[in-house]
DNA sequence: CATGAATGAGATTTCATTCAT
DNA sequence: CATGAATGAAATCTCATTCAT
C-alpha cells in the first residue's frame, strides 16, 4: 500500500468504526489497541499517529456516535412544519432510536458509566443531552410565547422526555419484551403528547 | 495477625464494602483487588478466601447493593394502607433513591453498562427490576380486579415508572440542577399517580 | 471428633493416601496442600503437624509406593524354592507391575523427573533400584558360585531387566497397546530367562 | 531498544533455548517465565509476543528436542547401505544419545511425567517413539518379505529397543556407573542385534 | 506514513506456611 | 491435637505506548 496524502480523515473514521465495533463485541473495558488494529485491518502503531492515546480514541468515538444520533434528530424535526408536528416527529424518532440504532443506547451507557470519573466523557454527554432537549424547548417555545407553558415547565417537560427515553432504552437492554416494546412506546408518545394538547 | 473462627461472614461483608468504595472511587472495573485490600486493611489473599474470583465479588457487591434498596422500597409500601396511599409512597420512595442513596444509580449503572457482556449481571439486574415492578403490580392489582385497569396497563404503568426513576438518575448525574430535581420529582410523582386516579 | 493419642501413624497414612491420590488426579506438581486436606477430609494445620513441609510430604509418598512394590516383589520371589523359579517369579512380577499397580510407574516417572534437582529424591529412587537388582543378583549368586556367571554378568543382567522393565512401563504409558502388551511381556520375559538357560 | 522486522524465527528459537536451559537447570514446571526472560536476555512480554502461553512455550521446546534427536538417528541410518549395517547404526547411535546428548533424556523424562495430565505432550511423545520405531520397522521389512519376520516381531523388537534404550538411559542418570554404562550398552546392542542374526 | 517488535508496569490469582484460638 | 483464617511472595499474562526501521 503506498502511503497517501489526505488519508487522515478516512484513517481516522476506520479507527474510529473498528473501535465502536469492539467495544461493542468485547465490552467497553475489555477490548486492546491490538483488537483495534486488527478490526481496521492496520498496526497498532498508525492508530497512535492519528489518535494521542486510547483516551483520545474514546472520546471521538463518543462524538462520532452522538454526532449520528443528533443527526437523526434533527433531520425528523426539521423535516415537520407545524410545532404540533415537530413535537410528534421528536418523540416518534427518539423512542425509535432503541430499534433503529440499537447500538447507541449500549454506548451511550457504557460512557455514562465512565462519566463520574471523567470530566471531558461528562462534558460530552451532558452537552449532547443538552442539545437534545433543546430541540424540545425550541419546538416549546411557541407555547411559552403564547403564554401556555411556563419556562420551567418547558425545561421540566423536556428533561421529562430525555430521561423517560433513556430509562426505557436501559430497560429494554435487560427484559425481554418483544411485543412490550412498541406498547411502551405508544405509550411514552402517548404520555408527552398530552403537553402539547 | 489474628486468625478466629467464624470470620466469614464478617470478613465477607468488610470486603464487600471495601470494593463497593473502590468502585465508587476508581469506576467499575477501574480498581484492583489490591485496592480493595489495601481499603478493607487486610492481605489480597484473603479476598480469595472468601470470594472465588473479582467475578465472584462483582457479582456479591451488586446484590448487596440491590439488597438494601428494595429492602427500602418494600418498608415504604408495606408501612402504608391503602393502596392510594402505597402507590404514593412507592413514588416518593423510589424518586428519593437518588438523593438519600446517590451512590446506588452509581452501582446500578456500572453493572448496566456490563450486563450485555455478563450474564450474571444481566440475570441479577433483570430480577430486582423485575421485583421493583412488582411492587406496583401488586398495587395495581386492585385496579385490575375493579376492572378499572387492563392487566396489560398494570404492566406497562410499572415499567414506565421504573424507566424514568432510572432515566432521572442517570440524567440527574450529569446535568447539575439543584432546584430543578425536586420539580423532576414533583413531576415524576405527578405523572404517575394520574394512574390511580 | 476428640483428639486422641496414638493418631500419628493412622494420621500420616492418611495423608499420603490422600497426596498420592491428588498427585495422581491433577498431576505431581499440580496440587496444592488444600487438596491433600480435603481429600484427607483434614484440616491443611494437621498435615504441618505431621509432615515438615510439602517436600518431606512428597518423600513420604515416594517410599510408601516404593514399599509397597518392593514387598511385592519380595513376597513373589521368597516363594519360590529353586534359583530358576525365584528368577522366573522376578520376572513375572516386575513385568505385571503396570497391570497391576499402574498408579506405580506415574508415582515413580514422576519423581525421576525431579530426581536431577532433588538429591533426597535421587537417594531414594536409586536405593529402590538398586534393593530391586539386589533380588536378581542375589538369584543369580548361584550362577556366579558356579562359574556359569561372572560378577559383571551378574550386575549387568539385573541392570538390564530393571531399565527393560521401566522402559516398557513408560511406553505403555504412551502408546495404547492392549494386546501388544502381553506380546511385549512375554517377549521381555523371554528374553531375560535366557541369561539362567 | 532495537526493534526490526523479521525477527520472529529468531526470537522463537532464542526463547526456546533459553527455556530449555531453564527446565534443565531447574527443573520441568520449577522454571518461571521470567527466568526464561532473563536467560534470554529479553523482556517477559515479548515471549507473549512470540508464544501464545507458557505451555504453547512447553510445546516447542519439546518439539525442538525430539527435532533434533530424529534427525541425528535418522542421518545416522541413511548413511547406511545394507540393512545389517544399518540396524547396528541405528542401535549405535539409539545407544549413544545419552553420552552424545545427555540433556535429551532429562527433557523426554519431564515431559513423559507431564504427559498423563496433557494430551498435547502425550501425541507428540508418542509420534515421536512411533516415528523412531518407524525406522526399525523400516529396516527389519526387509525380513518380514522374506519370511524370516514375522510383523507381530517386526513390531515388538522395534518397541523392546525403544523402551530398553529409554530405561536405561533413565537409569543411568541415577545410578553413576561410568565403566559400567559402555558395558550396559554393549549387551543392548548384543541382544538386539540377536534378532537381525 | 506505516509497521510491528519491544518494554515493563500492573493485574489477577495461587499457595506454602504460620499461628491464634 | 485440630482448625482454618491470614499472609504475602511469586507466577502468569495483558496491554498501552514507544520507536527503530
Amino acid at each position: 500500500m503506498s502511503p497517501k496524502v489526505g488519508m487522515e480523515p478516512i484513517r481516522r473514521k476506520q479507527v474510529i468504526e473498528a473501535a465502536k465495533a469492539c467495544m461493542l463485541s468485547k465490552g467497553f473495558d475489555h477490548f486492546s489497541i491490538k483488537d483495534v488494529a486488527e478490526k481496521a485491518q492496520l498496526s497498532t502503531g498508525v492508530i497512535y499517529h492519528y489518535f494521542k492515546n486510547k483516551q483520545d480514541l474514546y472520546v471521538h468515538v463518543l462524538k462520532d456516535s452522538f454526532g449520528e444520533t443528533e443527526l437523526m434528530v434533527r433531520e425528523a424535526v426539521t423535516k415537520e412544519n407545524s410545532y404540533r408536528d415537530k413535537f410528534s416527529a421528536y418523540l416518534e424518532v427518539v423512542a425509535a432510536v432503541p430499534e433503529d440504532n440499537p447500538d447507541f443506547y449500549i454506548i451511550l451507557l457504557n460512557y455514562l458509566a465512565q462519566s463520574p470519573y471523567n470530566d471531558d466523557v461528562k462534558q460530552i454527554i451532558s452537552k449532547f443531552l443538552i442539545n437534545l432537549q433543546g430541540f424540545i424547548e425550541d419546538i416549546l417555545q411557541h407555547g411559552v410565547n403564547e403564554g401556555r407553558l411556563t419556562p420551567l415547565e418547558q425545561k421540566t417537560i423536556s428533561q421529562m422526555i430525555t430521561s423517560q427515553a433513556m430509562g426505557l432504552a436501559f430497560q429494554g437492554m435487560l427484559l425481554p419484551q418483544e411485543e412490550r416494546s412498541s406498547v411502551l412506546k405508544d405509550e411514552f408518545i402517548r404520555i408527552f403528547k398530552q403537553y402539547v394538547d
